[in-house]
DNA sequence: TCATTTTGTCAAGTATATATGACATTTTGT
DNA sequence: ACAAAATGTCATATATACTTGACAAAATGA
């Protein structure tokens, strides 16, 4: 299922896929295979992310289901 | 470096890292090396411990330094 | 003290997160 | 309408998360 909170919470800081992964520090793509829901992000991703949009993990990974 | 809040929380539920990992299905391995900071997991994994364990991500895989 | 459980650790294999490069499609700005 | 930027997507390659099996060391309980 796709992340649209990770898309939200980027769009907000008027950051694009490419501005977010250089300041991640990883390619393109890997940002959009996670808002698309492609793939799982490690934990490590995901902080990097979280400190980079001033967001919580919970804010923009918790999910309920599965 | 360790992770002693999930070790904590673990604990906390009178679970071994064998009863965690089953629980979770991993290999107990995989939740000792998570544990000894050996390697970051997926945040898929990070969420089915929260939930076996009723934490938060923030509560037990958030992180300040690095 | 002894048996059992739990934890730590290693080696070798498999699955998948992530990279790079390239191109098509969509969106945005003028 | 046009150009530029942003996004979607594919294919191939590499790093690493995770598995299985095994054994030693430490902790727990009778």
């Amino acid at each position: 299922m796709k992340n649209l909170k990770l898309k939200a919470a980027r769009a907000g800081r008027d950051m694009s896929q490419q501005q977010l992964a250089e300041a991640v520090g990883v390619s393109r793509q890997t940002i959009n295979a996670i808002e698309k829901g492609d793939y799982n992000p490690t934990i490590k991703l995901c902080l990097a992310i979280c400190r980079t949009l001033g967001c919580t993990l919970d804010e923009l990974f918790w999910t309920e289901e599965e």
